[in-house]
DNA sequence: CGTGTTTGACCGGCGC
DNA sequence: GCGCCGGTCAAACACG
């Protein structure tokens, strides 16, 4: 475990140097957005290009960088203040020479460019032949950065690559364990139909797999949203109409991906028990509470807005988001603003994502997965109340227990952070002092070791609004990825890491505030979004 | 014209 | 059975 948490912790950072040096192109969107609001005295070179009228492509990738760049920014900021971003984030991770070198490759450039200023400026004749040996040198020094950083680059996808298998597999593999260790699910009222060990035996292992697979299939989406097609072919069915549509949708789409392989009866005889567990992961929910002053949060996924309702109890309507970053994603959220103070931003999230993420959207993911995962481990459903409450409270709480809560008796078990309390809505609370320290020890707990954590605040009916605890004590705001680095260098176990995840997603969010960060009202931006748009009435 | 948002209607679950 | 409510759909609309 050791040996693979200072490899995540790698990955991680590859996965942040990758977008600044690639800017995938599954990154336009969000980004799009991200570049309004940190265009404004944003100074990095990406800022040029911003204003030049781009193809949309080569837009994004400016966005991509433009918002890394902030993020490392806002490090800087608080960490140390001095070096350049870049030079001071890789480094900060310390992983591997290579990284330095990026490093200094970038820093080349700017070096390069201010090198030819100054020659322009104040070159003496006598000193040309010097001056064209140095600059020669320089360019050479130069080519080898690029090439290093070539190199670098395919590193960095490959481990990017790499690190979201591993994500997957993680928690496919704590589901599996979790169904397969069964007993201890003393309140898996689901489980307990008698077919559910022959699907265990079965099904799980092959899920895993498909998880794991190029699809990138995040693991949950099978459980957590009823979606899981080919994948958990098994776990597939259930009763859930109101999403009825969506398994066909996402039935063809497996198909377009060649993951219809594994496609079963959706009736399948057993389906019963698979039916309970699948609905129940659906409905597992992972509520976050910030300030923000933009529509949503930035998540790091794409979002289209499907509906609007007023909610009974709440003046402020309710907006319902479906993720728009793969056809057939199931994951939705909800957004609100709170009754009580309206200057906090409530984002349910529920269901996983169906399709690789990008790194921004990552923590999201890991965070609704693990708490999908969690609410549905040993102990399952709301009914049982104490004990799954406990267990995915105390699992999450080492990281915050003053920000977690969990709702078991909601009519979805729901975990909620809270992250209101932090001193400003720019900075939230981490649960660990830094990105290169390790977390509490509980994350190397085992799992399903309920009786090592210990006190979490929580309600049976907890209620969003009454969801504001004091906070932990805390540290700078670091970096998206420094926290999920963290979080992984500590333990890879994701389910530990939800709130850490979330956190950092959350001061995205604060971060924002002074823009549209919004990436679901990146309308015109979000060209990928025209095609799943479309998508739901094919299956209608 | 393509794409995202709005909004009234519809549907299913649930409690009485 | 009825009404309420949450969630979703989809036509209409707005925007670039």
């Amino acid at each position: 475990m050791d040996g693979r948490g200072g490899t995540a912790a790698g990955l991680t950072l590859a996965t942040t140097s990758s977008l600044l040096l690639t800017s995938p192109s599954h990154q336009n969107q969000p980004m799009d957005s991200d570049h309004h609001r940190s265009g404004v005295g944003f100074k990095d070179a990406s800022v040029a290009e911003a204003s030049t009228p781009l193809p949309r492509e080569n837009r994004a990738v400016v966005i991509s960088e433009m918002d890394f760049f902030s993020n490392e920014k806002k490090k800087m900021t608080m960490t140390s203040g001095a070096a350049p971003d870049l030079d001071l984030k890789v480094p900060s991770l310390c992983i591997k020479r290579e990284d330095l070198s990026v490093n200094t490759g970038l820093h080349l450039s700017n070096t390069r460019s201010d090198l030819s200023t100054v020659d322009d400026g104040m070159s003496p004749p006598e000193d040309n032949k010097e001056g064209k040996s140095e600059l020669t040198a320089v360019q050479a020094e130069l080519a080898r950065m690029n090439q290093e950083n070539k190199k670098l680059r395919l590193t960095l996808n490959q481990l990017t690559t790499n690190y979201n298998a591993l994500q997957m597999q993680l928690v496919a593999l704590t589901q599996q364990r979790r169904t397969s260790g069964n007993p201890q699910g003393p309140g898996n009222k689901k489980m307990d139909e008698k077919s559910h060990d022959e699907h265990e035996g079965a099904v799980l292992p092959r899920r895993q797999f498909m998880d794991l697979g190029p699809g990138g299939d995040i693991d949950e989406p099978s459980h957590s949203s009823t979606t899981s097609r080919g994948p958990c072919l098994s776990l597939r069915s259930h009763t859930e109409v109101p999403l009825d549509h969506e398994k066909h949708v996402r039935e063809d789409d497996r198909a377009e991906h060649g993951w219809n392989s594994n496609k079963t009866p959706r009736l399948a005889p057993s389906k019963s028990a698979e039916q309970a567990e699948d609905a129940t992961m659906r409905k597992a929910r992972v509520s976050v509470r910030a300030r923000s002053e933009a529509p949503t949060i930035t998540d790091g996924c794409q979002w289209r807005k499907y509906g609007q309702k007023m909610a009974k109890g709440n003046p402020c309507p309710r907006a319902y988001y479906r993720c728009t970053m793969a056809t057939g994603c199931p994951v939705r959220k909800q957004v609100q603003r709170c009754a009580d103070d309206r200057s906090i931003l409530i984002t349910t999230y529920e269901g996983t994502h169906s399709h690789p993420l990008p790194p921004a959207a990552i923590p999201m993911a890991s965070t609704t997965s693990a708490a999908a995962s969690m609410l549905l481990s040993g102990s399952m459903p709301s009914a049982d109340g104490p004990m799954s409450s406990n267990f995915l409270a105390r699992t999450v709480l080492p990281c915050s227990s003053s920000m977690t809560s969990i709702s078991a008796s909601a009519p979805f078990p729901t975990v909620t952070l809270d992250l209101t309390q932090s001193p400003s809505p720019l900075q939230f609370q981490l649960p660990f002092p830094s990105a290169a320290q390790p977390l509490p020890q509980v994350f190397g707990q085992p799992l399903q070791n309920q009786s090592r954590f210990s006190g979490l605040q929580m309600s049976p009916e907890m209620d969003p609004a009454q969801l504001a605890h004091p906070k932990a004590q805390s540290v700078a705001t670091p970096s998206l990825a420094d926290t999920v680095s963290a979080v992984i260098t500590a333990d890879p176990n994701f389910t530990a890491a939800v709130a850490a995840a979330i956190s950092s997603i959350i001061g995205g969010a604060g971060n924002h505030r002074t823009g549209n960060d919004d990436n679901s009202h990146s309308s015109a931006n979000t060209t990928s979004c025209s095609r799943q748009r479309r998508e739901p009435d094919r299956f209608q």
